[in-house]
DNA sequence: TTGTTCGTACGAAATATTTCCTACCTTTGG
DNA sequence: CCAAAGGTAGGAAATATTTCGTACGAACAA
């Protein structure tokens, strides 16, 4: 399923920090995103378990939440309909519209290419 | 201002179409998309216009609708954001997953190496 | 024990987005 | 002229998403 933009910002906090409780989640949001309250994401971790975007361990009082996919495989299929949306799937688009219009480290720079030579 | 999903369809169709009548875009959008009606694709642009994501001219009855901004600059607009809440800010990461999970053809690497040498 | 703190569940409201019905005007063909 | 075709405008409904108040139970400290 597709995670909304705010399912997004709760998977992030997962992806980093491990399986986590509401509370340190929501906690989160409000150190690094935004002011929101504990039960606008208790509410929204309990729709994505619904649908199956996370599963919750609740053998303890504190249910522990997981994402349900791999951070890589979620990352991938969202990158995969973004490049289909905007760049017509063409990846070597948007990697030149990345590049293009904005001033990279030589670090970076240098990195990718090493990448894309291992590649062969 | 962020179009919607369904702002971005329409958003296409005019970037690659040029400026365009609401029926033409509708036609598009019913060959190319999905089913949709007439005067919801009127009633989206309109407020599209309102919004300020295109402009309209009404000399003539069919308005004609062309995008507010180019191409090239919202979508440079909505790569950095994407980069920004899915990779950290991170450009090198985001094309590391594109190719690494991806096959892509020789063609495609040789021309974003060449592209990348040609940076310095 | 008892009250305060911390947890979940649930419903409802607020917002954002999308869809389409309907009214009404203009153009066009006969 | 008149009817049909095709246009815009606007409101309302349908859906999707987000937010939070409130009820209620469990844990914990005094």
């Amino acid at each position: 399923m597709e995670p909304t933009k705010s399912e997004l910002e709760i998977l992030q906090v997962l992806w980093q920090n491990g399986p986590s409780t509401v509370r340190f989640v929501n906690d989160k949001l409000n150190e690094e995103k935004r002011a929101v309250q504990y039960s606008s994401t208790l509410k929204l971790m309990q729709i994505m378990a619904e649908k199956g975007i996370v599963t919750r361990d609740e053998s303890s009082m504190k249910h522990v939440y997981s994402p349900a996919e791999a951070e890589q495989k979620t990352k991938t299929k969202l990158l995969e309909r973004f490049v289909d949306s905007m760049y017509n799937g063409s990846a070597s688009s948007l990697v030149m519209q990345l590049f293009g219009n904005k001033k990279t480290s030589r670090e970076e720079l240098d990195e990718i290419k090493e990448f894309l030579n291992k590649l062969d």
